[in-house]
DNA sequence: TACCTGACATAAT
DNA sequence: CATTATGCCAGGT
């Protein structure tokens, strides 16, 4: 299983205008106490290019990766470029996953975890 | 091998 | 809500 691959597509299928968090993506990728490694491979750029990074938010909202993108308010700027509301809170910019959240439901899981075998990923 | 680090998460307080 | 403690696990040194 190659985890990394499995970031990637989850990665490219979040839906423009929503956000995903850490362990959320963890979870599709089938290994849901990975939430790190996602992190880890966004942040060395494994996921390719083509991967939306700025829609990963950690489980709070918080934009926890802004500081990995060109200029500091990249990813904010993306994200409100789409339509997702990001606001100032003390712990950093933040989006309210209530309503901007991705809520992936049991078919996208079942499909990703189809796709992986297919892929042999 | 042993220890440290980190774009994390969750339960307890 | 906020703060703290724990658990987690791939990578790097």
């Amino acid at each position: 299983m190659d985890f990394y691959k499995r970031v990637t597509l989850v990665c490219q299928h979040i839906p423009e205008g929503r956000a995903a968090t850490y362990g959320q993506i963890a979870l599709l990728c089938g290994k849901p106490r990975n939430a790190r490694q996602v992190g880890y491979a966004l942040n060395r750029g494994l996921a390719g290019e083509r991967a939306p990074a700025h829609r990963v938010v950690n489980a709070k909202g918080i934009l926890s990766g802004a500081a990995a993108f060109e200029s500091h308010d990249m990813q904010k700027l993306l994200l409100e470029q789409e339509g997702v509301a990001v606001a100032m809170t003390p712990d950093g910019w933040r989006v309210e996953l209530k309503r901007f959240g991705w809520d992936h439901t049991l078919e996208d899981a079942l499909w990703f975890r189809a796709e992986f075998e297919k892929r042999g990923i």
